[in-house]
DNA sequence: TATGAAAGGCCGTGAAC
DNA sequence: GTTCACGGCCTTTCATA
């Protein structure tokens, strides 16, 4: 996967990020390259795994899901066999949407999403308090989402310097 | 956006938020509808605002953004002002991805991008030191993204019943 | 009111250059 | 990287239950 982005590349991924749906015409009007060359460049981008696939963004709330609940965890110890325990724990339950390992004082942070108040006890009593190792755990609520983005556009601007060609 | 999602939508919204840029016709060999009524449903949900959009998942390593850091922060109050200069001068700090107001001991959770520690001190210096208000701000960061994932297909099972009907 | 079928125009794909 | 031709998809219209 050593890749070395260039300004053409970076300006499709932009315009992906912002609209997955894009086509190869509607962006050879934005980027100055035959929706042919678009259209292989993409292909490559995905084979190479850097475009990893493509997803609609749905209204978590018009699904009915209203609630977001971070879990602070913390392990009885952190040798390798807890920690893949945990995480393939983590992996099957369904309403856990994020895994993250930390530093600082917690050892995970895990994403909830749940339907209501209700749901997320059901939540913690089935999935939750079944992790194993665990011996600490705090749920935080998101009262409200006030900014919710992907990768913006203008992180794409300079590619990691690993040896620039071109 | 009172909207009533049937199954066959369901299907639909599961279908794309496994892959975006499924057509009408590929959508059609999976639900048991034509071509000509999933697009109209897909259309519909567009409409109403249940699919917000649509955005290629981007492998944030390739684009050399290594680091996730979750960045907790205070306020001196939580009085309305102080809370909407805050959000407003996120919103406009072009590396934080994520802004949630949170329940507990912490205001904010943020959720801040960077290409390597040289960039995050860059961007704790540029872009979080100049948030009005905060009295606290503690920085965590992410060892390894364990799991990461969107709403899962089996949360959109049951619609949040607000008077089913059919 | 929502579905299914058929026709026309546009797009995505793969060839050659 | 571009141009061109072909096959397939998306769109619209219309008939139907």
């Amino acid at each position: 996967m050593q890749y070395t982005l260039d300004t053409l590349d970076r300006a499709i991924l932009a315009a992906l990020l912002e609209d997955g749906r894009l086509s190869q015409v509607q962006l050879a009007e934005r980027i100055p390259l035959s929706p042919t060359a678009i259209a292989r460049r993409i292909r490559a981008l995905e084979e190479s795994g850097i475009i990893k696939g493509y997803q609609a963004r749905i209204d978590r709330r018009a699904v009915g899901l209203e609630m977001i609940v971070h879990v602070f965890i913390s392990l009885q110890n952190q040798s390798e066999q807890r920690l893949e325990s945990f995480e393939a724990a983590v992996a099957a339950a369904p309403s856990v949407v994020g895994c993250q390992l930390m530093s600082g004082e917690d050892d995970y942070l895990l994403t909830v999403l749940a339907r209501d108040l209700a749901d997320y006890e059901r939540i913690h009593k089935q999935e939750l308090s079944r992790l194993p190792g665990v011996t600490r755990l705090r749920s935080s609520f998101v009262l409200r989402e006030v900014k919710a983005a992907t990768i913006p556009a203008s992180m794409l601007g300079t590619p990691a310097p690993r040896g620039s060609k071109k």
